[in-house]
DNA sequence: CTCAAAATGATAGACGTCTATCAAAAAATG
DNA sequence: CATTTTTTGATAGACGTCTATCATTTTGAG
């Protein structure tokens, strides 16, 4: 009823521990019915691999870096929180994971860090992709040592990398679509404000958020913020100015101050009644607009949901396992005021030790 | 930059392995200043334990069972599916899991299979609570033993289990009111089904979808169908009859069965325009209805989510450490046919071995 | 049958920790 | 200071696996 070992697995083969050995670790030179008694033997016995006895006898241990954009307050701030809970986690486990700060938007300072990993025995990289000749040469020589190099959020050319967590933003584009359909039920007018639609992720949204708006309802042309807050505010105040009907707001980008100082002077003239107002990523200040219901809908990315996944992945890639197809794709998650999630607390709380 | 072990501390210290290890395992014995010395080398080597290779010392494995009960097609059988991933996907780090059928709806059935499982070595039981006097006495002796009880899905008295891990039942209901309200603009009516409202979870879900539901929207009395479909579609129709202005639908519980036969007679007669539904449980027959658009949204309680995190509680208790406030509450996930997500197939794929 | 090649067996030392034991040193007690 | 008690050190064997080495047996070719 105990968990069968190696030595269990040769005796029932009727072969020593050293050619079982041999067998499990396809050393090689060993006779073809050999090969077979002991994979029937395994089979047989229901036999797994201790992995951690393994990695202990190895000394192998999992070295893991991520490359995180610096820009507080944040999605990327809660990625960098998620994935220090998961480090602390994972600490007792033989898996070592280091956070490295890159700037944001900089394609040659990401380039550098990345060059800086490569003589540092590390088995996989996780990075929020900035595409560039520079960057996907150093991941190009990074993959050549037999690093795993998996890109988060935006991704390179998918040939270039082992993996991409990301969320699929043409279903986050049709949710939010859905949401406000669902609000416009007698016909609407809804307006769309996007950073860039330059912006893969940004045009991807948008795209699927005209797929899922039904026929009575207007979409109006689609506003490019690039981000700025001031931008986002102007295109909302002359929006309801020209539009006393609007139904719906769709931010998709970020720059979300802006949204909510035009939000809230809407909401103290009671003139109008709001329109319902789905927005992105559910970091600090989005939290607050959406308790107070300044917004109504907030599509997340789960930051700590695609650390992990990335985590799983690179150690299945490690463990030469292959991944499911779509293992990559972060579906996203819609919430309103009453299924918010909790916030990021810090991980769950060691007791000294044992 | 190698991980410090337990040698080092000793070192770092100036005392032998010997006494180190008596403070790191608290076996007494050891004089103040030691100890403190010891501690120190501890932080400032930021020491940790090697849990993999103290597990393996220690011969020690978690043994976890799950009494997940025998109803297929439900989202028990999604449940039942992910605990067999989870198993399998730790078989290699000394975890084993077990699964326990047991009767649906049935105190005793369930508290045989808990009387029979108080010596069978294990460190953590979950189960799907039904109380009863014997349940609890059962699981009494099995705490008695120093194993770990958690309650999934329903809960008993707080008291007598370790952990609850279940959704948020009133979140979910505040969730569903939301989306009628948001999809009933200008005033509407809404019809709430429920399984019976003498379940806890059901109550509180229509407790929820009252909180959240706006002054403009008439709230239907709510119908309790017993989880029989035909009573579902009875009443499903005969409201649509009586109200041919009906803007939403809750269904609470289960039986949907009948909700969608109601659905499709109305679909096919285009004299209404279809309430929008909201319903429970991303399983087989409800993800058909929300792929063809006979339903709008599902409130899911997300079952691999629910073992996983039942998984990390109890080998967190296991391990000694306390779960942070909350740990096992679940916040409902709410899916459109935009971003559902696939269907769960069958766990990462492991290559022969390594 | 002979001899080389291939296959197998046996075994030791490591990985980091646990548990246990015994001896030695230090501290407290009178 | 002698004696007891407390604290410390040293070390061995285990856990399941890996890696390596060396000796032995079996097989296949000529």
């Amino acid at each position: 009823m105990v968990k069968p070992t190696l030595m269990d697995v040769a005796a029932a083969a009727g072969v020593s521990y050293a050619t079982a050995d041999r067998v499990l670790n396809r050393r090689g030179g060993v006779a073809e019915k050999s090969v077979l008694r002991v994979l029937a033997a395994i089979e047989q016995l229901g036999y797994t691999r201790d992995v951690t006895a393994a990695n202990l006898a190895r000394g192998r241990s999992y070295n893991y870096a991520f490359l995180i954009p610096a820009q507080a307050g944040t999605f990327f701030g809660e990625m960098r929180a998620a994935v220090k809970a998961e480090a602390k986690a994972r600490a007792s486990q033989r898996i070592n994971i280091m956070i490295e700060e890159v700037p944001a938007f900089n394609s040659d300072g990401l380039a550098e860090v990345l060059e800086s990993c490569i003589d540092r025995d590390l088995s996989g990289i996780c990075l929020v992709a900035i595409d560039s000749p520079r960057v996907r040469k150093a991941i190009q020589a990074l993959r050549a040592k037999d690093v795993f190099v998996l890109t988060l959020v935006a991704d390179t050319q998918s040939d270039s990398r082992d993996a991409y967590i990301g969320l699929d933003n043409l279903a986050a584009g049709r949710t939010a679509g859905r949401v406000l359909t669902l609000a416009s039920r007698d016909g609407g007018v809804v307006l769309p404000i996007a950073g860039s639609l330059d912006a893969t992720d940004h045009a991807l949204r948008f795209k699927g958020f005209k797929q899922s708006i039904t026929f009575d309802v207007t979409v109006l042309p689609v506003i490019e913020s690039f981000d700025r807050p001031e931008n986002v505010a102007d295109a909302v105040r002359s929006t309801l100015e020209a539009h006393p009907n609007l139904t719906g707001i769709y931010s998709i980008g970020s720059g979300q101050n802006g949204l909510f100082t035009a939000l809230s002077e809407v909401q103290k003239s009671v003139t109008y009644q709001r329109p319902v107002v789905v927005l992105h990523d559910l970091v600090g200040s989005v939290r607050t607009a959406l308790t107070i219901g300044l917004v109504d809908a907030v599509i997340d990315q789960k930051p700590d949901q695609q650390i992990a996944r990335a985590l799983d992945a690179m150690k299945a890639l490690s463990d030469g396992d292959t991944l499911p197809p779509n293992f990559g794709t972060i579906v996203p998650s819609l919430y309103f005021q009453d299924n918010m999630p909790p916030a990021p607390a810090d991980g769950p709380e060691k007791g000294p030790s044992l």
